[in-house]
DNA sequence: AAATCGGGGCA
DNA sequence: TGCCCAGATTT
């Protein structure tokens, strides 16, 4: 489809079903724009509403900012969060008074160099306020062209970034494009949201690929996380009669104190584990794999029957249970689950 | 419990 | 330049 289309389709949908009456809006002056889009930051318009009323009513332009104090300014933010964003604006107002005759500067370049304001931020207050031809990319922005892009790679990425700043200038329309950035808002807040998005609403529709995919909410696609290092250890599981043998775990490190199988290094070679007693059986077991937050630890269980006449050697950590009585012991969850297993005849 | 979000800050 | 964080909400 053509550039022109698609601003085209999003504009004449803007004009049935956009927001026009949203307080930053009447009337949309380069000071209530920068102090909404501030306060959108990580907020959603419902929240933002009455924090904005009070704020311009009690700072009403830029040198009233500017000579207030960091702590009124910061009372008029307190419950919004996210506070560095309050301080931060505080600070541009400074900036502003000083440097720009009190004025938000017409020039995305002034605009980046301010605290608090990056480049999105900057595309929306050139084009929202001063209707100069600026893409912004923000959340609902990104979601937006993902899904309507199929977008099959993450797009925090690098590349994708760019891509989608691309993208998002080449749509931008020649005439309007105050009406248009608010479309690009108003859509990804209130159609082409992340989960239940409603297409059969959506102006853009016939063209997104995203849509074609039937899964539209797929998209934009999650950041994969980096694979969790995997650690591997060996459980002996000594069993004689209807008794295992367990061990206190140290206080310190994973599982601290709580009740497991005497766990060896996976290096140890057979042999030397072979060493220590005669057995009747050594069964390897189906491998454990349990995921911690920092890293993946995969189980080795060894299996020991060990007939009457076999010494053990234990010590103070360690003693013989049934299994009955191992349960009611502090037991991590896969030992648990190893139990069970023994209990059931599974290998 | 995990993902999300725009900008800041740091190597 | 590329990565991670703050800090709160949403899913």
């Amino acid at each position: 489809m053509s550039e022109k289309l698609f601003s085209q389709q999003l504009l004449a949908w803007f004009d049935q079903h956009g927001r026009k009456n949203l307080p930053w809006q009447q009337p949309a002056t380069p000071y209530r724009v920068w102090l909404s889009e501030v306060m959108l930051q990580q907020t959603q318009v419902s929240t933002v509403i009455p924090y904005f009323q009070r704020f311009v009513v009690r700072f009403p332009d830029i040198r009233s900012l500017a000579e207030a104090s960091t702590d009124e300014v910061l009372q008029y933010w307190a419950g919004l969060g996210y506070y560095a964003r309050g301080r931060n604006l505080h600070k541009a107002a400074v900036i502003m008074a000083q440097q720009h005759n009190a004025a938000i500067p017409e020039n995305f370049d002034a605009l980046l160099a301010l605290p608090g304001i990056g480049r999105s931020t900057a595309g929306a207050i050139m084009a929202l306020a001063f209707q100069h031809r600026y893409p912004i990319l923000d959340g609902n922005v990104k979601r937006v062209l993902c899904r309507f892009t199929a977008e099959p790679d993450w797009p925090g990425q690098k590349n994708i970034e760019t891509a989608l700043w691309q993208l998002a200038e080449s749509l931008l329309p020649e005439r309007r494009i105050n009406a248009y950035i608010q479309a690009q808002m108003d859509l990804g807040a209130t159609v082409c949201t992340r989960s239940k998005p409603d297409c059969h609403c959506c102006p853009l529709q016939t063209n997104c690929l995203g849509r074609q995919t039937g899964k539209p909410e797929h998209y934009p696609v999650r950041k994969k996380k980096p694979a969790l290092p995997e650690r591997h250890c060996r459980w002996l599981i000594y069993r004689q009669s209807e008794k295992i043998l367990l061990e206190k775990r140290p206080e310190k490190g994973i599982w601290g104190g709580m009740w497991s199988f005497p766990e060896i290094n996976i290096d140890m070679p057979m042999d030397a584990i072979l060493a220590r007693h005669a057995v009747d059986d050594m069964i390897d077991l189906t491998p454990i794999r349990h995921t911690f937050t920092h890293f993946r630890l995969q189980i080795i269980p060894l299996l020991i029957d060990i007939n009457q006449h076999d010494q053990i050697e234990t010590n103070d950590n360690q003693q013989w249970v049934t299994i009955t009585d191992s349960l009611s012991l502090a037991l991590p969850a896969p030992v648990n689950k190893l139990i069970q297993k023994l209990n059931r005849g599974v290998t």
